[in-house]
DNA sequence: CCTAGTTGTAATTGACTGATAACAAGCTCT
DNA sequence: AGAGCTTGTTATCAGTCAATTACAACTAGG
């Protein structure tokens, strides 16, 4: 515990949110204990707590964070280029950063408890309305744009992407078709 | 209780089995405590325990169990008609059954747990290239159709899919382009 | 019928975990 | 400087939950 320094709530609160996010990305909701959110973030696990009310709540704040970074991305790739094609690109962008995709879904996973179910319901068709906004995509090419988009995210939850991929033929395969026509 | 009967351990086995698909797909791995699944099957909660050694391996064997269910429902539809289209109009079938998907997912999102996603790995895996065998389909085709359904499969995770479902009305965009070509 | 194996339960435990309470240390404003 | 608010911790609790143990009830084979 070198050098603590204070800071306000709401900083230290976005370091606890980033935590969070890292934390849930990995072990989602249940899994996930808020002292280990605490353990990363480097504060006491009940200061966690007094900063979000209660697990859950926390776990709606990094949910809604990650959709709107995810949402951020696609306009800013809409904004040099508005097409499917354009905002695909950026799956490079989450790949990156896994825990953006692996707590969207976590949250799908957790839509069991109802206002988790809520926001992930509200929040995904937000994004399917979005790709079709910023792309002009017709409902059946946004459909496939998702459905990728999905198949990319458990193939990241089941470690087969990215970095640290643990490898299979078979994922390879699926990769190199992702530049192909739909 | 009432007339309870007894069973051979095998086929008490079988009935909590069938009780853990259910609740594992209902709450995930995590989420999901061996007393519930005691409580659906009928029997104690150690005797859950001691008919598969740990949660673990009992949720090994639930996911084991959907995997073969999906895969035997794909055989069947070739069986048929060996194409994708074929494949695809089983999804009702998974619809109906949402427990099976459902698993299936929280297979994906408990991968971090070493053991399940090694199984998670392999039996993806297979899925995606029993479909290519089955169908003849190209890798890229095998991707778009894994793709729709991982769609639907989140879909039916944020309840806007099946009886139950609440209704949003993107859900019933994405489900209109199903017949679609992609 | 009676003994040995099998099916099943009740009782319990020990570890975990989210949340609360009480308190300590710092900052700010007059 | 010191009163009052904010930031943060330590200590602790109450509930939960997977897993173990010991035991009871049943069944089949000789």
């Amino acid at each position: 515990m070198g050098a603590r320094v204070r800071l306000t709530a709401a900083e230290r609160g976005e370091e606890v949110l980033a935590a969070a996010v890292q934390a849930f990305g990995a072990a989602g909701y249940a899994g996930t204990k808020t002292d280990e959110i605490a353990r990363i973030a480097g504060v006491s696990q009940p200061y966690v707590i007094r900063l979000f009310g209660t697990k859950q709540q926390l776990f709606l704040a990094a949910l809604q964070s990650v959709c709107d970074r995810i949402e951020q991305t696609f306009r800013e790739a809409a904004a040099e280029e508005p097409t499917l094609a354009s905002l695909g690109g950026r799956y490079e962008t989450f790949l990156a950063e896994r825990e953006l995709l692996l707590v969207l879904l976590h949250g799908f996973s957790a839509s069991g408890e109802p206002a988790i179910g809520d926001v992930v319901r509200e929040r995904f068709g937000g994004i399917y309305r979005l790709v079709r906004d910023l792309t002009g995509a017709s409902p059946t090419e946004a459909r496939e744009f998702l459905g990728t988009g999905m198949l990319l995210t458990v193939m990241t939850a089941m470690q087969v992407l990215g970095p640290s991929a643990v490898p299979v033929p078979w994922a390879d395969e699926v990769i190199s078709t992702l530049g192909d026509p739909a």
